[in-house]
DNA sequence: TGCGGCGTCGCATACGTATGAGCAAACGTC
DNA sequence: GACGTTTGCTCATACGTATGCGACGCCGCA
């Protein structure tokens, strides 16, 4: 093993000068482009590499990038910090499914870590600066998105897929990877239908973030395709789940409730209890997101895929990289119904 | 707001072309280099940064990296994945600290995250690629850090610094930032000696890694140094805390056990009850890492500072970068001992 | 008028790579 | 022997940026 340190990284032209060859027949044999390569004959190919061994030549990435517009780098930016504890568990999965799928397809993966603002919130954009670009594409993902970079983002004909729906004012369609809340939605009060649930409500989070509104429109059309009954406090208002909605609730001919999140249905749980009723001897409940391991009942809830919706990013981003006249659509994950114990047949 | 996509990002030469000035002036201007700008007139200076606004110019990194060999980029590395949740939080503090330094002091930050092997094992090198080389100097950390791969990366000349102290056949100096344990384990031997411990006792690790190896020399110098006596169970020889060493140890002067790990030391005390004697009262112990929220007792273990090693890591980084000829020495960032209720005074 | 100095900018080039075009030699065909 | 065709390479160039050097105009001074 040589000890000796070098001075300066080897390029092509001196992998060339070691193999008596020119630096363009380094380039083809380098490359790996088979067709290119093809034309070398064998023993030039191996006097080659041995150079390339000898003297530990590796690619300059950015003079790759430089020339090809592509380096097979993909990033991925989130738009809160990764690591501070609360969302962690939430970007996880997501992750997972990128680091993997990115490897199965040999992309290397850059996380953009840096926030531009003081405030913690992370921004693409740092003094005019796109640091994105030393990637082909980028996985953007992040409930903070910050609406203004995504579109500057599309103005500047970068690729990037958001994960979750994002719709932003003068970028007509970006592509987005987002779970099927719309359909999952309306399976769920199918499902409740199905059990003779005739008269429902739904408890709506306070966020006004375009994931809800997808649940909404599910549930929406479907009570109204199934011809259900609803009493929610405010679903097309004010959200809230008040003393005197509960009273209503107690007293009213509804059977079932879609709550949006997993403290919602704690909450109507207590509300419930502390009015004499139970879940889900008089009240079905199914909650719209997954539940953490501190819940206090096995809810009936949905599964969001977060791992297959890595994947899906990264399939969809390397397509959008190699084709960026693509016009993609948003690609639809299907949820599924995780089975709890608090949904039951409605009792005569 | 333009909301017409562009189909190719502008460059210094379209944004000259608007203002009616040449590239080079652009470049003079963007670069922020304020020698340089100053030496063009505030007008042609105005009309250039409007110019930029109107295209919505941003600087194309790769090609300022191929150039300038700089892109105020700083890449981390971890030999393991940073996400599976077991190491997690071992991790956590150094980025903590690395991120922080590096948004201080203008830097951003990238995460290689792709896993080169198929055994989830993380490697630099990815078919004869260094992947780190789109960013000019790297940090890397990880305990089942790849010495070949840091012994070429120190021959290439790539500037890097590693978190905790590496020795590597090939390789001289590469350089570390590394916690002082040597340092902290004399004075632990110090303060059990002030406590009028004479008889001491050092449990270890079965593994055999650099941080170990000051461990327990700093241990064995102070031993010596202060005229103790010890007698561990192959201090110098096999690992262990089997039954027969405990008995000797029950039985024995000994007053003072230093372990390397929770691990060692809550089997330590396990062992001690189950032949009547107590921590403190019979036999202190201190703990020679950081020590979990799920441990039984209050141990007095030493503190790693790993948010101020991330930061010096970036410092010391940096330095390294703008200056590759230098021989960067390890850093030693000093520890300090968390009291616990694990020692006491010896008894008469 | 001639000349030096300064302020303002453009020209040309280099960074390392990939690739179309093209050239020289070998080989076959008639 | 003239003429394609294939093989095995080289040449030249472009990617977008930064920067040394020099050009050009203008002012002041002799």
């Amino acid at each position: 093993m040589t000890t000796q340190r070098r001075e300066r990284a080897p390029r092509q032209a001196d992998v060339a000068r070691l193999a008596g060859v020119s630096q363009s027949a380094v380039s083809r044999v380098i490359g790996g482009d088979p067709e290119a390569a093809a034309r070398i004959p064998v023993d030039t190919r191996r006097r080659i590499l041995e150079a390339v061994k000898e003297l530990g030549y590796v690619p300059n990435l950015s003079a790759r990038k430089l020339r090809n517009k592509t380096n097979r780098l993909l990033g991925v930016h989130t738009f809160e910090p990764v690591f501070p504890h609360a969302r962690e568990s939430f970007y996880f999965e997501f992750l997972l499914g990128i680091e993997e799928r990115a490897e199965e397809i040999g992309y290397d993966l850059v996380l953009f870590t840096s926030t531009g603002a003081g405030d913690g919130r992370r921004r693409v954009y740092r003094d005019g600066t796109n640091r994105l670009n030393v990637a082909d594409g980028t996985v953007l993902l992040g409930v903070a998105t910050d609406k203004a970079d995504l579109a500057r983002l599309w103005q500047e004909g970068y690729p990037f897929i958001h994960i979750g729906r994002r719709d932003v004012p003068g970028a007509p369609d970006i592509p987005c990877v987002v779970p099927d809340y719309f359909g999952i939605t309306g399976d769920i009060a199918e499902r409740l239908a199905a059990l003779g649930h005739r008269h429902l409500a739904y408890l709506r989070e306070g966020l006004e973030l375009e994931p809800y509104e997808d649940r909404r429109r599910g549930y929406g059309d479907a009570v109204e395709r199934l011809g259900l009954t609803d009493r929610s406090p405010g679903l097309r208002g004010e959200p809230g789940l008040d003393e005197a909605w509960l009273d209503e609730l107690a007293r009213g001919p509804e059977t079932a409730v879609v709550a949006e999140s997993e403290r919602l249905a704690e909450a109507l749980l207590r509300g419930l209890r502390a009015r004499g009723r139970d879940v889900p001897a008089d009240v079905s409940v199914v909650v719209l997101e997954g539940v953490g391991p501190a819940a206090t009942r096995r809810w009936e809830h949905l599964d969001i895929p977060r791992k297959e919706i890595g994947r899906a990013a990264i399939d969809a981003l390397v397509a959008i990289v190699d084709d960026p006249d693509l016009r993609t659509e948003s690609i639809v994950v299907p949820c599924s119904i995780v089975d709890g114990d608090t949904i039951a047949t409605v009792r005569p």
